[in-house]
DNA sequence: CTGTTAGCGCCTTCAG
DNA sequence: CTGAAGGCGCTAACAG
């Protein structure tokens, strides 16, 4: 039936009987007579045309794709970030070129190399761990670039900041304020860019709030994985009784709800708990969960409308935007009733 | 510094004495000699050259993309989905351009156009409702398509199907021999494909178990959402009283859980629930959720396979390949005790 | 084994 | 307002 082969403005042009040049102002909606105007738009039909995109970017300088790249999409947060992000960048008229690093540096650093190929007109990353090294590539990058995560204020890059220390704090107030006096942390890697501010955060509140900050209070998951959490949490139960536990993330929460559940200690009535990042699971969680708002879709967001916005004018200085973190109060840290260990696990 | 201008091969070729046609050459791994392979290499990484992916892809005509839709990047299957697709063509040397469609199918026929201006080699496409105009214009493509859904027999394009009645089927058995008898069902939009399978499987399955189909025993959420889920158990609940809840979904199956907590009925002592898909959720809910897994990875997986053969032989055959689905028991549905109606809402 | 040459499909000056 | 011509950066025949 149909040629195998794409039609191409040539034929266009040949079938309407005018100049390729005609047809090209045509399909850009530059100024033309009516008459070529319809011959053309009549040929593209009747030839089924359809331009050519990647000839088009050739030709232009402009691929209209943005490379997106996160550690982890099994994270609920990434996914948060990822959906914003396509909205932005929808919206600006681009594609969305994603791509799971891992949480390894040197696959990031690959990844800029490969998208300097120039397939993406530039490149949001959310990087887990950031070494000198990466900082360095980002830097002489000659694409731009915008990054999701704190960069020393000397690197000239667009970044979007959190405050999660902040965001520690906000909750631990919270938890002080009902009752909670023993308060332990679940936190993920600490030699992560989040793991490391999270303990900074928690540390710094408990030391300002006047609650001592034993080790046996503190737990280490081996990633920011429910499973992770699961050890991680068995582990604190055996060494600690908390009134309360701050978990660097929801799904950490949420494993660490699970095993408090398995162990009979009723959330919120024997001990609260809190995560972070208030993902879509905070709100799913039973108990529901109170979480930490580190405004993941915000950030994401924000980092996309940098981007887009040094695209379209590259010329302008580097900001980075701070994003406050908020807390959102859900059922598993109410007040602790006065006394009674039974009865009352849910409002 | 370094020129804003990026290097190119004509650059390459006059700083290392040769022809354009060795770089390329030396760049792709074609027979040279060592010493023309040395300069060449030399001058690349002295004006640190990187091959520009558009030209190559406007010359080879081929992208190395491959673009992948689905309806609703909030329900954690199609993450689950896309996780997988990423892996495949990751490993076959493609890059992801990801687009969420939503439901709509001329969100997703506008896709197809755009993607036929060639910014992809083939389309991995996951539709939620499947309308004739679809698939006639799925047929009429140009381009390689791998669709995750049934089609019809007689459409040529690869696809790979679940078979959600028989997953509703061994559900409702499970729930059967646990001594449940008043199986309710919470459906997402009947008018889409999963939603359209999966009634006709429950009924289905009712009939040839032998319990009988009331209406009040079934509700249809707006849509396969956490928050549409909460308001169809809600109406359930205020017209019937089952000992277990089949969900279409998990979103659906975790809401169903949370309003039962709230009216005090316990999972899975007064009343089992089953969910569909076994995401990760199904994991963290609480009490962890029996899910039929309709093998989503599996399936995704599949149709990048497909796609990648054809694209590597573009003449074969189409193929659609079925996916069989297995039931995950975990915690929501075990056997109901004897009698006891209160006490142990968790385990 | 290497260099020259012709495009891939499109946009965009430059004349007419 | 329209047509002719020159690349964008790269690869793949061809010759040598």
């Amino acid at each position: 039936m149909s040629p195998k082969r794409r039609s191409t403005v040539v034929l266009v042009a040949e079938r309407a009987g005018v100049s390729i040049a005609s047809v090209s102002r045509v399909l850009n909606g530059l100024p033309t007579s009516p008459e070529v105007k319809a011959k053309v738009e009549a040929a593209a039909r009747e030839l089924d045309y359809v331009p050519d995109a990647t000839a088009r970017s050739l030709k232009v300088g402009k691929t209209e794709q943005i490379a997106f790249a996160v550690p982890d999409l099994g994270n609920p947060a990434y996914v948060t970030m990822m959906r914003a992000v396509t909205d932005v960048v929808a919206g600006g008229g681009y594609r969305l070129v994603m791509s799971s690093t891992g949480s390894d540096p040197d696959a990031q650093i690959d990844l800029l190399r490969s998208v300097n190929r120039g397939y993406a007109d530039g490149l949001i990353l959310v990087p887990l761990r950031i070494t000198a090294e990466l900082v360095e590539e980002l830097s002489s990058s000659r694409l731009p670039i915008a990054v999701v995560g704190t960069l020393p204020d000397s690197v000239p890059i667009d970044n979007v900041r959190a405050v999660s220390a902040d965001g520690v704090g906000m909750a631990l107030d919270h938890l002080y304020a009902n009752g909670r006096r023993h308060i332990a942390f679940v936190n993920g890697p600490v030699d992560t860019v989040p793991g490391a501010a999270r303990l900074a955060g928690y540390l710094a509140a408990m030391k300002r709030i006047g609650l001592p900050t034993t080790a046996e209070l503190q737990v280490e998951a081996d990633d920011f994985t429910f499973d992770a959490g699961l050890v991680a949490a068995q582990a604190l139960l055996a060494q600690a009784t908390p009134d309360a536990v701050m978990c660097a993330n929801d799904l950490l929460a949420v494993a660490t709800m699970k095993v408090l559940a398995r162990a009979d200690r009723a959330v919120p009535a024997d001990v609260a708990v809190v995560g972070m990042d208030d993902s879509d699971l905070a709100e799913l969680a039973s108990p529901s969960l109170t979480s930490v708002n580190l405004g993941a879709a915000e950030r994401a967001a924000a980092a996309a409308e940098l981007l887009l916005s040094r695209l379209a004018d590259p010329g302008q200085d580097h900001r980075h935007v701070i994003v406050e973190p908020q807390l959102t109060v859900r059922e598993s840290s109410m007040h602790a009733p006065t006394a009674h260990p039974s009865r009352g696990h849910r409002r």
